[in-house]
This record gives structure tokens, C-alpha cells and sequence, in this order.
DNA sequence: GCTTGAACTGAACGAGCGTTCAGATCAGGA
DNA sequence: TCCTGATCTGAACGCTCGTTCAGTTCAAGC
């Protein structure tokens, strides 16, 4: 028997909490704070104290950080590239360009979460990892430049590099998350609206101008 | 004895001394390591390992690791907006765009160094030491937005929402590090003329297709 | 040659890190 | 009702972190 004077503060499990709960909130947590913070700032009792839980539980779901932050990009990536076939890209370079635009920034922005991990975290990743998600990014960036590419061979873009302007257009959709805030004051559609218009006057020649008579 | 009325300024040690060499290295090495790792992942032992030092000899120069930050982002917004300044923006709105693109690419990429800490960075930052780099931001931003302002008032530029605009433009200039590296395939003079034109297209209104006869 | 002081070392500090694990808890099957 | 196993706690582990500081080094100035 515990005497009265020593304070046995028991408590284990909380009553209801399952594997099913805690792992999807364990992976929201993740994103939320690498996202926000990044992966270096973030501690795992940080993602244990937003879960809600002490930080030994996280390793019923990951066996280590790096695992975790390797899941989360990895699945992103994935996630990406099935968006992007899902989008099902057809007809004339232009029409196909708007669609990838679309389908990016509805994929990446779109969630209720929100948030995505921005490409600056690969940096984190072991070796090993970095390139099982360089797979992914290949395929992803790919389509693109095959879109652009396309484009440029039939005239309708006006576009010397392909391989340059497959980066710049890349960094141009993936720079929406520094300022983009969802719920804020500019909405999605507009978003889209906007990058629609952007990138495809980007890759269209100029204007020409007609001289005043 | 020197007389009390002449100013001693006290000489630096010249041969063997070390302090005008280790005091620009150190802030070399926290610009490259927090530039490639980030801030967080950066340690001050590794900082001091690149520079040929021990950790605690750093601590001349930088009374701790945020101010070292914080020196370097000020710093390196505060030359932004003096490059922005010096070229003395002038001309029709579109031209005053390709100068603040060409100064902002210059700046940021010219330097030898080839490195400048990504905003992402600002994060990092104490909530007082980032208000202060804000200052500078906002000076410089507001720069931009007054162009782009002009621009869509005079009706040279097809933009809806200025400061959107201008959001979008400060992301697509600032993404080039996402990619650019100096010293790489592609020079600097071309992503210049890339981006020039890219963001005059992006501004400017669309191109009015010519029916065909 | 001696003194001075700037530049730096090397060892230490408490705090926090990722990770492990024995033990506590409790829903649900037997 | 009891047992089992999934779930989680709480306390540790060795390590690295930012930072401090007494002591060492040595060129410069007298």
C-alpha cells in the first residue's frame, strides 16, 4: 500500500485513443511543424505536446524523425505526380499547361490541411532517402518539360531552354506558398486565376506591338 | 606618454594578426552553412570548424548565434534596398520593372560569395530582430508595388491586384535560388534576359492573337 | 627584454536533443 | 471475470547544443 504522504500520479493510456486517431494526428502534427518551423527546428517533443502525447508514443508510429520527414515528402511527391495523371493532360501544349498549372496548385494547396512541405526540406533527408524522392520529382518535372517542350517545337511557346524554363516555371508555382495563405484573404480560384494568366503569358511570345499610324 | 589631447586610436596588429581576417570569415561561413543547411541545422562548432577555429573564439565577433543571424539578414536586406536605390529606377513604368529586375538579380546572385540567405530564413529570427528586418523589407516591396501600381494606372501593365501582383513577382525573383547556381550551366546575364522577359510578359497585357485571313 | 592585451584554446556548464524501455492502463475477446 | 495485447507514460540513456571562462599564446610597443 502506497502511504499517503508519497503523491503516486499514475495514468498510462487515455481512455478511447487508438492507433487510428493518434497515427493521422501524429502525421498532421509532422507536417504542420516542418512545414512552419522546418525539420531541424522541430523537436519530437514538440510533435508529441501538439499530438497530445509523450514523446515515446511518436515511436509506435515512425521509427525515427528522418523516417517521418522521409513518409510525409515522399507520399507529397507521390501525391503530385498522381494528381498530375489523374489530370489526365490533353490537347495542344497551352490547354495541357493549364491544366498542370490547375492540377499543381489545386493539389498543393487544396487540402483542408492546407500545408505542404516545402522542396527546401529534401535538404534533410539522408542520401538514400533524398533520391527515392528524387524518383518522383523526375517523373513530375518531366511531364512538365515534355509539355513545354512540345510547345516550343510546334511555335505556340516562345521558349529557347526548355530545361531552363521547366526550372523557372517549377520555382514560379512552388514560390505560391510564400505568401499564399489559405483562408486568407485571396482565394484559390483566384490563385489559380492568376497563375493561369502568368505562366501562360510567360511562355507565349510577346506581344506585338502595333505601331501607332 | 601621449599627451591627453591626441587620440590614440589604438592600431590594428598587422603581421600575425588575425582578428580583420577570422571576423569577415566567420560571417562567410554562417552565410554559406545557413544558406545550404539553414539556420537551425547550422551549429556554431561547424561554423567555427570551416572557419579554423574553436567554437568559443566565435563569440568575439558575435555576441550569439541569432545576432549573427540576424547581423546577416539585416545586412543583406538592407543592401538590397541601397542596390535598388543606386539604380536610380526612372523611365515609363516598364522600364523601371527590367531595372528593379535586373538590380534585384545582380544583387542577389552577382556577388562572388554566390550565396544569400533565402527569406525562408526569417523565421529563425526573434520576434523583435525580425520587425526590424521587416522595416527594410517592406521598403523595399513597397518599391516594387509602386511600380507595378503605376504601371497598371497608366494601363501598360494588365494587373487587377497590385499588391497580389506584386506578391507573386517578389516569390517568382526570389525562387531563382531554388535553381540558380553559380558558376552552372547557365549564366548570369541569361537568367537575367530570361527573367526580364518573363515578368514583362507576365505583367504586360496578353497578346491579341491576329485572326487569320 | 619586458609588458601588454588581443586572439584564441580547451574544458566545462546546464539544457535539450533523439531514442529506448520497463511498467502502467484499459478495451475487448475468452 | 480474467487475460491479453495494443497503447501510452515517465524516466532514463548518451549525445550535442549554445555559451562561458580561466588560461595560453605571441606580436607590438615601450
Amino acid at each position: 500500500m502506497t502511504p499517503w504522504y508519497v503523491l503516486t500520479v499514475p495514468m498510462a493510456r487515455k481512455t478511447g485513443s487508438h492507433s487510428d486517431i493518434t497515427g493521422p494526428k501524429v502525421r498532421e502534427a509532422a507536417m504542420r511543424l516542418f512545414t512552419e518551423h522546418g525539420y531541424a527546428a522541430v523537436s519530437m517533443r514538440q510533435i508529441a505536446a501538439d499530438v497530445g502525447v509523450q514523446a515515446g508514443a511518436l515511436y509506435l508510429y515512425t521509427p525515427n524523425k528522418q523516417t517521418l520527414l522521409f513518409t510525409l515528402l515522399f507520399e507529397q511527391m507521390q501525391g503530385a505526380v498522381e494528381a498530375m495523371k489523374a489530370a489526365d493532360l490533353k490537347g495542344p501544349p497551352e490547354a495541357q499547361l493549364e491544366q498542370f498549372v490547375r492540377a499543381h496548385l489545386r493539389f498543393h494547396m487544396g487540402g483542408e490541411s492546407g500545408s505542404f512541405i516545402p522542396y527546401t526540406e529534401l535538404r534533410n533527408l539522408t542520401p538514400a532517402n533524398y533520391e527515392k524522392v528524387e524518383v518522383m520529382r523526375r517523373i513530375y518535372e518531366t511531364a512538365l518539360e515534355d509539355i513545354v517542350a512540345a510547345g516550343a517545337r510546334s511555335g505556340v511557346f516562345a521558349v529557347e531552354d526548355s530545361k531552363l524554363t521547366t526550372l523557372v516555371l517549377i520555382s514560379i508555382l512552388n514560390g505560391v506558398l510564400a505568401w499564399y495563405r489559405p483562408g486568407g484573404r485571396v482565394k484559390l480560384d483566384t490563385v489559380e486565376a492568376h497563375y493561369v494568366d502568368i505562366i501562360g503569358k510567360a511562355v507565349r511570345p510577346a506581344r506585338v506591338d502595333v505601331p501607332a499610324e
